[in-house]
DNA sequence: AATCTAAATGGGAGCGCTCCCAGAACCTGA
DNA sequence: TCAGGTTCTGGGAGCGCTCCCATTTAGATT
């Protein structure tokens, strides 16, 4: 049998299509009596609108996407960074009544053909972007397109036409570094995230602006590709060892459990003759002996941040490129005592 | 400006309407000429079809939906099953160019608001429902709204008329009690997930069955409740210890790992004094150390088995409901030795 | 009671597709 | 050459809403 649709309901109820169409979207102009007998017979019945006709009528859907693109790995390696970040957009999605289209990139999909399906699908009012490898596309083509999004990095280029939000890498990268030195640490180390991430870039970054700042030189030999897994940077720790480290920077959380997994198989103690510190503060970082010290960022709250605004430039209360800037905080715990080497 | 539609291509092609909603969907009865006439036009102008005008025309809205209930907890007590799961079912979405509509069961909203925006949203063909908590009544208005769903659990009732993909979690308890039986364990323990969770459940009763035909009492002191949570099981494992289990089957690793701090901070050496099973073999499992024995249960495949069930029940090619049982392994690593206490 | 205004209601048009039917164009073989 | 089929093409109707305008009704004011 064919669904009800709202003229069935309006016969039910002895009025208008238009009727019931204002009582379904709470407009003005309705008798109390009349907009009580139709909400009678929708109960009764439990009808709701065919959301297809609606978003054809109105032109708009409701409905936002969420991209993330399978290169991140995220999904993977970190397992609450991404969970927590889309736990805050269906939050803010959900209190502003939107659904959320999920994409999540597919390793036996190419790359492009992944984001051609994204973007050919109409179906989405703006779109919210996790992250976009720093050597990938997918942000022209939304410009291109004039398609409404906001993503949770920053963006290498175009940044000024392109909304997002995030925390300042750099700056969090240079509090780390300068607390080691602090500590007194002069050989301190650092495990790339992944290259193709600006995240990870710009901890880099940051990690040589504090050093440089300091009159410290680099030491090109202290810094090893972690690619955001616990074993690449298990090895990088390893091939790090021969160098004499007295303090390592892991780009986030996980690798940094990787580096204590190395470090005491390695027999160095922790943090007597290394200090270490990680970044996320993800629960792993309290469940781990010594516990983690790290960088905390406010995840959900990126997520949501992120989605509010992205609603805000549909519904066109805002309309210029926005960046925002989330803090983070130092969480000093057992791996980065304050005792030298 | 207005976006394009199916008449100015066909405009721009020198066709009709029609001809270009054929070549669009790869009707037969299009010359080549046209056909390609068309094709050209609609990429130079990168056109694709409104999606919301398909969905009312053809009644049908290829999206699927996944809901996760909140109150599962899975999201952040278990970092990989539920995004391992989602993969899955993605993969296959994407492979059956259906989009995805993502329900992520929101703590704010009372359980019952939730269902309704995810029961009224009539934008899905089909339901993927990550787990039903037994005490809930979402599947038992799926069923009464005839909407195509699937469940990756077993459902407490009605479960003749539902769809399901899971495990059989009696039989790996089972073998997982035995298995210590086997090594001399005599008083083995376990630690419950959560007693609203099925899957919980049926551990339980695999473990309880197997004691029963070994003819071993079953201990009551020796259950606890771990609510799927490390922290849960580290204090559930706390409250154990006096009674001197030799063993302990943890429902899920996260619960496993918290099982073991807890043995590691009593003192009691693993497996020499408390052999340890857990239930998933995550990462974590050979991240820990030492190792964690576990089961291993292939969740990527039930998120891919239960997607691919719905497509074909929502394509009518599957109409009676389908019950998969896809196969668990015990994976014996460190924490489970086979020396006697 | 008559007048005016605001509140309440109904119905046509249109959103951009698909589906179906009618008809044109093309091909075959007698 | 023409009938008879197949292949191809065009356009009307309809999917279920929203939006807008026209009209009716109720309420306030004189």
């Amino acid at each position: 049998m064919r669904p009800m649709n709202l003229e069935d309901i309006a016969r039910k109820a002895g009025v208008s299509r238009s009727t019931v169409s204002r009582v379904i979207n709470h407009e003005a102009y309705v008798s109390e009596r009349t907009r009580q007998r139709v909400l009678q017979v929708i109960e009764a019945e439990s009808f709701s609108p065919n959301q297809a006709a609606q978003m054809l009528a109105r032109g708009r859907t409701f409905v936002m996407g969420v991209v993330v693109p399978h290169e991140t790995g995220a999904f993977f390696d970190d397992p609450f960074y991404f969970p927590t970040l889309l736990r805050g957009v269906t939050e803010v999605a959900n209190q502003r009544d939107y659904a959320t289209l999920l994409w999540l990139g597919d390793a036996s999909l190419e790359g492009t053909r992944f984001y051609r399906r994204v973007l050919q699908n109409r179906l989405m009012d703006g779109l919210f972007v996790s992250t976009a490898p720093t050597d990938g596309i997918l942000l022209d083509w939304l410009l291109e397109l004039h398609i409404k999004f906001v993503v949770a990095e920053r963006p290498v280029h175009s940044a000024d036409r392109i909304s997002y939000v995030t925390v300042d890498n750099v700056g969090a990268a240079i509090m780390v570094t300068e607390h080691f030195l602090r500590l007194g640490r002069r050989r301190i180390a650092h495990i790339v995230g992944r290259r193709t991430n600006i995240d990870a870039l710009d901890r880099l970054a940051g990690y040589r602006q504090a050093l440089a700042r300091a009159g410290c030189p680099v030491d090109e030999a202290l810094i090893e590709d972690g690619y955001f897994t616990r074993r690449g940077a298990y090895e990088a720790t390893l091939r790090l060892l021969p160098h004499r480290p007295d303090a390592i920077f892991a780009a986030h959380d996980q690798m940094a459990v990787g580096v204590l997994q190395a470090l005491h198989r390695a027999g160095r103690r922790v943090p007597e003759d290394v200090a270490v510190i990680g970044f996320d503060d993800l629960p792993t970082a309290t469940e781990v002996s010594p516990q983690l010290s790290t960088v905390r960022q406010p995840v959900h709250e990126k997520g949501a941040q992120a989605t509010r605004l992205m609603l805000d430039m549909i519904d066109g209360s805002v309309t210029e490129p926005q960046h925002l800037l989330l803090p983070t905080e130092l969480v000093v715990r057992e791996t980065c005592g304050g005792t030298s080497p």
